[in-house]
DNA sequence: GGGCTTCCTGAAAACCTTTTCGGGAATGAC
DNA sequence: GTCATTCCCGAAAAGGTTTTCAGGAAGCCC
């Protein structure tokens, strides 16, 4: 069995209200009774048990995280964000993963609810009336990369069009003009603000988009791949909705003989690790995946003590475009 | 305030015994109200307290993971086998980073024992004493990549020492004889391990070990290769002590104008993704590391069910040696 | 029909802590 | 010396659930 309050009172021989009045400063304590309080709590290591704090509606602590899946460089990079954000405010991380399904999605949100004091929650795939059923479980709650209209709730998201069109007007710049797009999987927001922005900087330069559907995956990118440059116009270039994707298009290029970016310039975006380490290495978009983490802990932290920091916020983060050696300006 | 179960009494027209008897299954009540509670308990969206539950000494359904840091590649993977083992067990992940001060570790472990039911422990830098006190923490352990001996708890390693000797044996057999070692992290134990496993190959074949310290880092990899290939008699093959020190190693030799493999050979440990898309590609060790977490979680959740599995297990999983570009015969 | 068993169900204790309430002692004012 | 005030501190309630205990009703046997 573990140490209780009781324990410790009967060491101090005192009540237990004295040693919590003590533990917790809240009402002032004959010094000496204090000191042998402070003494064989010490002596027992003493910790109060969470449970009981928790369910007399006090803080647990912790933070939830509620992410599509966990592994990849990307959750990587995130999870150390949220990590190096709790642990400085000194809060604990669960971490859940949500496989998609709705109704698993709100079972597991209210089994983390009454276990921590706020939920991060990434779900590009969520919907608006998905979200505002989220919300009204009491626990306050920021999204991540979520793209839902109307809710009154703290946002955190790249510019995820900003970052396609500023990659896509390189291209062009570069004299592109076939500039295909491999789209992500179709329900996610984040997936369907890349192909805006793509679609938008196509438009302004008065070219037609051509977009082939492919997915977050190294396999989709490479089928997608194929597709385009078996086409009868193949393009002279393609944006990949990620990084991954784009590596798998990069690959399925070379297997065709193709030579990147000599014969086609490929973009990704996201600037993973492996984007820098590849060969040829990656232009792409460096999203701050890892501030993203910090800030959205900090805000939730803040949002929990309670603090006066207005209403909801819905914060865009600026990206920052990095070109490499997957992209030549046609000859 | 959310639904409790008098909540669901009061609309059933029933006792909270009665409720929770209906609810666990744990005695017969009669058919009109059983149905009645079932009734009311969906109606209502009910789901038990899990502070109470836990109070009452009750599983929590948690598993804590404790791990040295939470970023990089090898994390990302570890982190991805817990997490699917956890799904398939109906469990969810607490995860806490422990930033080595061993006071601290103390800390987390007191906070986090109590929240769940059972803990995955990855220290490398944990000694036994360390580890034995932990053990007297009730909730039970399983250890992973941690070299404690004369523990009596499971735990899971990869087989180190067997990796580094298959490596440099591979090495000597194409005609390198004068071979070095960047060791990682002095007082990690899975670093002595593979240590180990270097100077037993050397030692049988005759040769001269030579060891530089370095690390598990890119820079310290970096850094470690300079100072070899800068001495008298360079190495003509370095074997890191990981993946990470073995890229930064090869960085640092190419900067220096040398060939890698055609000038020196360059081994790592691990197989992040990222040692198969560099160029060179890494000859390296794949050590099972989601096989790693996913075990480990599932042998934590059998001690926890406490099934009957018989005295702790000290697993060492095998590893693989991956040969790629970074090695070359000696001409 | 009386006594005994069986079955079901409600009350209450237990888990651990914080906080409110009330009482007792000490101190100060007159 | 008496009364009022202040200061400490212990008892008890509350929070949500499971489980034990005990009691009531129904069924069975003779």
């Amino acid at each position: 069995m573990s140490i209780t309050i009781r324990d410790v009172a009967r060491r101090a021989g005192v009540s237990i209200s004295t040693v919590s009045r003590v533990l917790n400063g809240s009402s002032p304590v004959r010094e000496d009774k204090r000191d042998r309080v402070i003494e064989a709590s010490e002596a027992l290591g003493y910790a109060p048990n969470p449970a009981a704090l928790s369910l007399l509606g006090k803080r647990t602590g912790g933070v939830g995280a509620l992410l599509p899946f966990v592994s990849g460089e990307f959750f990587s990079e995130l999870l150390g964000g949220l990590d190096q954000a709790a642990q400085s405010l000194e809060r604990f991380l669960v971490v859940s993963t949500s496989h998609r399904k709705p109704d698993e999605f709100a079972r597991i949100v209210r089994a983390l609810d009454k276990r921590v004091d706020g939920l991060v929650v990434m779900a590009p795939e969520l919907d608006s009336a998905a979200a505002a059923s989220l919300l009204r479980a009491s626990a306050p709650t920021v999204f991540l990369n979520t793209f839902a209209e109307g809710i009154e709730a703290d946002m955190f998201n790249f510019d995820n069009a900003g970052g396609t069109r500023a990659l896509t007007g390189h291209l062009i710049r570069h004299g592109h003009r076939r500039i295909a797009f491999a789209a992500g999987p179709p329900l996610a927001g984040d997936s369907q603000e890349r192909a805006r922005g793509y679609r938008e900087a196509m438009d302004s330069a008065g070219l037609q988009p051509r977009q082939a559907d492919a997915g977050y995956t190294r396999q989709a990118g490479a089928d997608a791949a194929r597709a385009l440059i078996r086409s009868t116009t193949p393009p002279t270039a393609i944006v990949a909705a990620n990084d991954e994707c784009a590596l798998g298009a990069i690959l399925a290029l070379r297997e065709d003989g193709l030579s990147v970016p000599h014969d086609v310039s490929v973009v990704g975006f996201d600037d993973i690790p492996a984007a820098a380490h590849t060969t040829p290495s990656l232009t792409t978009v460096r999203v701050p995946i890892r501030d993203l983490g910090e800030q959205a802990v900090r805000q939730l932290a803040a949002r929990i003590e309670g603090e006066d920091i207005g209403p909801p916020r819905h914060v865009v983060m600026p990206v920052e475009v990095v070109i490499r050696e997957s992209t030549a300006p046609l000859p």
